[in-house]
DNA sequence: CGCCAGGCTAGCG
DNA sequence: CGCTAGCATGGC
């Protein structure tokens, strides 16, 4: 086993890797305290394993410490995007109440780099879903057809292969709780494992690359959002989701336009262009959290 | 019971 | 093209 700390004093803006990995962004972490996903407790490990590589991270304070089956320090770092600047990019925020307030609430959140065909699949089962649930879902995915990965005498499973995905039956797949998903799940997997790569959006432009992703089953415009912006890199994808629909019709109404493009123009240039993202990620998990009953930290 | 959840697809006009 | 019915499932 290789482990590490990484010291977060030296990371511009800090991390808070609770809201990181429970807000909504990323499905494969596992809390190894079992406590349900968006309790947002500090102090637990979380756990993955991905490519037959196990890790586990958990912070302490200022310090992340890692362990993992294999030197893993720049990928941690490559996962949690330790390199964005956060001072930078809240000053890009526009001064509006909401988006103040959730910067402070979640500060340190950041947005993820997730592997792309699990942020593909669990985007893909996110649909009219909540998200504690789309997180059950990946889990079931993962301890159904996951390989084992072991890491200090424990064990870990790594997120399925897209062959492992494709073969699988649609009525195995509506046992995990898929519903009508399975077959998009099934069908998507079956196109990532001969050969077509959802990553060649990188290629493009962002608004050719989210039509790009919609050629896979399962996907349209709102998720090819969610995979530009927590996988592929594109911090001005904007996923316009029931919550940010009616986030523009209570605060920004002058942006509702016809059509998701040109909505989607009207609040990217609204909440701050280039790292519009970021502004949307703090938006969403301030709204979708703020009434809840908060026995966590935050909120 | 009805309504909603990080919407999408197929089939229509 | 744009529009919409239908779609699974669990939680409140």
């Amino acid at each position: 086993m290789k482990r590490g700390t990484i010291d977060l004093e030296a990371v511009p803006g800090g991390l808070d890797l609770a809201h990181t990995l429970e807000s909504g962004q990323t499905y494969h972490w596992r809390r190894v305290d079992g406590e349900p996903y968006g309790t947002r407790s500090s102090g637990t490990w979380y756990e993955t394993a991905l490519d037959g590589v196990a890790i586990q991270v958990k912070q302490e304070g200022s310090q992340l410490h890692w362990r993992a089956s294999e030197p893993a320090e720049p990928l941690v770092r490559d996962l949690l995007r330790l390199d964005d600047d956060l001072p930078y990019i809240f000053e890009t925020f526009p001064d509006d109440p909401a988006l103040q307030a959730a910067r402070k609430a979640f500060d340190g959140m950041r947005i993820v780099r997730d592997p792309v065909f699990p942020c593909l699949i669990s985007f893909i089962c996110s649909t009219q879903m909540r998200v504690r649930r789309i997180h059950g879902m990946q889990l079931a995915l993962i301890e159904t057809f996951g390989r084992r990965v072991s890491l200090n005498g424990t064990t870990v499973r790594s997120y399925p292969t897209p062959g492992a995905l494709a073969e699988a039956s649609e009525a195995e797949l509506r046992d995990l709780g898929l519903g009508y998903r399975a077959p998009y799940v099934r069908e998507t997997a079956a196109m990532v494992a001969d050969g077509d790569d959802p990553s060649s959006a990188c290629e493009l432009s962002y608004e050719p690359a989210r039509e790009e992703l919609t050629r896979f089953q399962g996907v349209g415009e709102k998720v090819a959002d969610c995979v530009l912006l927590f996988s592929l890199g594109f911090l001005e994808a904007v996923p316009l989701d029931t919550w940010i629909r009616s986030a523009i019709e209570e605060r920004y109404p002058d942006c509702e336009k016809d059509g998701y493009a040109a909505t989607s123009r009207a609040i990217r240039r609204r909440l701050g262009g280039p790292h519009a993202g970021y502004a949307q990620t703090y938006l969403f998990h301030y709204l979708r959290t703020r009434n809840a009953t908060s026995t966590g930290t935050g909120g």
